[in-house]
DNA sequence: CTGAAGTTTCAGAAAATACTGAAAATAACG
DNA sequence: CGTTATTTTCAGTATTTTCTGAAACTTCAG
């Protein structure tokens, strides 16, 4: 019967994994991180290279990068000198975190770019600057209030969060 | 001046492309996107081509995957052999096209396999088996919410998300 | 029909990305 | 210290993804 079990978390990893990769995350990283889910107890690196078959470059370099984002945490066991990782595993936190990680690698910079554009154009003369000078405001515009949305977002708790989708919903 | 214009459309094609790989979206579907964005006018394949500097084989494959997005349209103009295409400007519109997209090929999945990996787990005993049966219901509600509002964002109308995230903020 | 204009397909090439494995560095223990 | 366990780095390799270019196909005007 454990055979089963290990077979739904693999199934898990898998889809998972798969997941990750249309969201721009790297397959082994969501993999990881799948695996740390299906875990109550913290895993060591040894455990999670065994598990997902991959080499210890890998497993060290993607932990690493979901320490960074705040998907896992390092957890030391008195009398082991391993390491030991552990999963955020609360859904609503998950998304938090990568609200807020998305927002600061890739909003932010692109507000930036949006107004240089549209300062660089100040001055161009005629219909087609124009046009695309009101394009680009229309995104800066749209993209500004998405940042404000995921700012907010990324400083919420569950329960707010719950509350908004309840409105919406 | 003209030189001016053109520098702008670069940049902005350029950095619109950088986000959309970061996004899951091909680079170059991203960049013929943000070149149709900033033309008033309806552009050939070979216009695209120029512009972006890249085949016609490449162009072809992109432009079809961005008509079945809905992100861009077809456009046939009396007297012209060639086909013209127009990009979907308005930011709203195209953040709905995306989450539509997005639900259908990415949340839904997720949620069939989820349920999946639960009904799997259903007979297999101990304290691991439930405890990772109990993490897999928590992502699950939490997917099945996400789905729920995208599936609402896709069907609205630009003033009513106005609405929603004027409460948010 | 015929042929020019335009579109579509796809095998192979190129580029981008991710992974391995082993060596170097670090930390802990006696 | 010296030894051993563990983590970190990174050059080279493998894999995945994307792109090219040319041939096949379609459409349309004469």
């Amino acid at each position: 019967m454990v055979a089963k079990l290990e077979q739904v978390r693999d199934e898990f990893i898998t889809e998972w994994g798969a997941l990750g990769s249309a969201w721009g995350v790297n397959r082994t990283m969501a993999q990881i991180h799948a695996y740390l889910m299906s875990c109550p107890e913290a895993q060591t690196t040894d455990e999670i290279m065994e598990s997902l078959e991959i080499s210890r470059g890998n497993a060290h370099s993607n932990i690493k990068e979901l320490i960074s984002w705040g998907m896992i945490k390092k957890v030391l066991k008195k009398g082991e000198r391993k390491e030991f990782f552990l999963a955020e595993k609360d859904p609503w936190k998950i998304f938090c975190l990568v609200a807020k990680e998305r927002k600061k690698r890739e909003v932010e910079p692109i507000i930036g770019i949006l107004n240089n554009c549209i300062a660089d154009l100040k001055g161009v003369k005629g219909k087609e600057a124009d046009d695309f000078q009101k394009q680009l405001k229309d995104l800066t515009e749209f993209v500004e209030m998405g940042d404000r949305v995921m700012e907010k977002i990324s400083r919420s708790e569950k329960n707010i969060l719950f509350k908004w989708l309840l409105k919406i919903l």
